[in-house]
DNA sequence: TTCCCGGACTAGAACGTACTAGTTGATCTC
DNA sequence: GAGATCAACTAGTACGTTCTAGTCCGGGAA
């Protein structure tokens, strides 16, 4: 391939160089006058203008004080200059930092839905959102500490899995609150959906359409699983469907919905319908249906949960109970705002609604 | 529902205050002594040990200097009070801020390998990376602008689609690096793996199993995109196959990969193998041929692009061109140090990988 | 004894910004 | 014409850390 690289492990890899004279050599002054090798400061710009940093400041905010001639100048000099403001020395000189830490997992189309609602909920409030993201190799408590010593002035955990006692000490340092989980912690506020009714709208909704033998495939030990699993069984029950009502052990990926599905068409009478714990669980069991050449929802009948861009899709169409993104990450902003006013956690629950789309119909037999 | 709230929207929500006694009143000064409404600082700490803050200092970054007696008592208090570290403070009295910015975009699977593996790539080299989300309601400019704010040491930006003059703006301002993107712009530096060899792989394989009538459902204009699209008439025509090579016009969502597929499905001689532009998008033509009962890869083959989560999903085991996310990460990070450090912009490009799975077979006819 | 050395610790100056409490000089009021 | 008012600007401190240049003290070497 190219020319050998210095770097030791360059295995099925080719560099060359690129450029000529735009690279770092130019960044390092683009002032001119500025000595160090940093960034512009405020004080490169007063310098520059002749003026004091202070009134500097108070053009670059905004703030009246200045005359319109010295913040034109000052706004173009800035501009030459390259001057972005530090937002580390600001947030250290005002009391506030305004920024909300949000963790999310990163996988979670759910949860992007929620971050993207997050960021723009925020800033309406004059606040930025600053995220953390949670993976298999990095854990929630690393995210939260990330947002810890950012000095956020308060927590948004998405779905968390924090054990009780690790909640308890993050609410103690900060205001902490939980969406789309319950928890009985006080001290910590909590924004959901009414898991259990919002499964009990599927249930209806399958009944209503001639169903009887009724699947869910739960979300085993995740977040409001046992909420929705309840919400199950209390739905079937209130239909005396409590004997055809059928509760697997499930999880939130494709993965877990691809297998409870493939189990439940191992049985002898197979369920008419089929809920799943959320939106990728539907799509794992969708995808089993096709491969078998069942018919959805002529055969079966699918309902996901959390009406992610996973259901939005045209070629999926799945029937779904929304959580509505949008208003779930409002009223987290909300509530996260309230806390930091120093008002009591509360639990705020939304009414999740469903949303009839493709993957269901009369129950077949 | 429950009882009425101050809030004006209160529509389908209830809320109940919860908690006793350990909400935020407890919270304001957990310390004791502390006066203002804030967090412990270095100065409370030092305070409550009786000794000065350089000294705090000096236990909490854990370097010499102190005895060990002092040590143990120091960080006892420090934990009591809850006190940790505000790393806006540190960063700006350290000269460097040993951060780098990532954007990545917050519904793209292959976008959240990337950034798992740049954390631990950045972690291991002393690094923390502050990440940026992009979606359809905050865009790539806002995002670099967060990024700009924070004073990182450089810019990644994960399969950017920025304009080439806010680009080299940027660039001027900050060392950046463009990942999974090709670009001639000089000044920035590139990690990419090879897109054109890539689609060849592809090609290459297919036809050794016999396929002849191939498609290709491209990217539109992402990044990428026109690469990967001569990629695969360069090696169709390698194989004498240039009358049978198709392009249809994509794009990186199930969406896109759908409607390619349907389209193809029209035709009155479909193709006996696709290759989509992503793995995202090749989701969506196998979830099409799955409905239509068309069976993979018995009758038509398919091959993704990325080896992201999705194509390694045990139900869907993708065929799929890998570009090793964690190698991709680790370049990247390297790259982006060697910036910082004053080199060179370079253009690194990997070689991309070919995972046989499950969606390809031998050809039909 | 004297001198020096080194370990344990501290005073105080940065870092880049925001903000309070001014200081100008000009215009307005009666 | 004297004081008041106002717009435009500045000096200097504080935010919470790190880091340089010390001070202090006990003990070993000469």
């Amino acid at each position: 391939m190219g020319e050998p690289e210095e770097r030791p492990d360059d295995a099925g890899r080719t560099a060359r160089p690129r450029g000529s004279g735009d690279g770092s050599a130019d960044r390092k002054s683009p002032g001119g006058s500025r000595a160090r090798g940093g960034r512009p400061t405020m004080a490169d710009v007063a310098r520059a203008a002749g003026i004091s940093t202070a009134l500097v400041s108070i053009v670059i905010r905004g703030v009246p004080g200045a005359s319109e001639a010295t913040r034109q100048r000052v706004l173009r000099i800035a501009d030459e200059l390259g001057y972005v403001p530090d937002q580390r020395a600001q947030k250290l000189r005002q009391s506030r930092s305004r920024v909300l830490g949000v963790t999310f997992e990163l996988q979670q189309p759910f949860h992007g839905d929620l971050v993207e609602q997050i960021y723009t909920a925020a800033g309406q409030q004059g606040y930025e959102a600053m995220i953390s993201a949670v993976a298999p190799s990095r854990s929630e408590t690393t995210a939260v500490n990330a947002l810890l010593r950012e000095r956020c002035e308060a927590a948004i955990l998405l779905g968390s899995e924090l054990e009780t006692e690790e909640l308890t000490r993050l609410a103690r340092r900060l205001p902490t609150l939980l969406v789309a989980r319950h928890t009985d912690l006080s001290g910590v506020g909590v924004v959901r959906s009414d898991d259990t009714a919002g499964i009990g709208l599927a249930v209806d909704h399958l009944v209503a359409l001639g169903h009887r033998r009724i699947a869910h495939i739960d979300g085993a030990g995740a977040p409001g699983s046992s909420d929705r699993r309840l919400g199950f069984l209390q739905a079937m029950a209130g239909h005396g469907l409590q004997d055809t009502a059928d509760v697997l052990a499930g999880g939130l990926t494709e993965t877990a919905g691809a297998e409870g599905m493939r189990y439940l068409l191992g049985r002898p009478t197979p369920p008419t319908a089929v809920i799943a714990f959320n939106d990728r669980c539907a799509s794992g069991v969708l995808d089993v249906l096709a491969r078998q050449g069942c018919d959805v929802p002529g055969e079966i009948s699918v309902v996901g949960y959390d009406d992610s861009r996973l259901a939005k899709l045209p070629h999926v169409q799945m029937t779904t109970v929304s959580q509505n993104a949008a208003e779930l990450a409002e009223a987290a902003v909300t509530s996260a705002l309230a806390l930091i006013a120093g008002r009591q956690p509360e639990e705020v629950v939304l009414t999740p609604r469903l949303v009839e789309r493709a993957t269901t119909g009369p129950a077949r037999s």
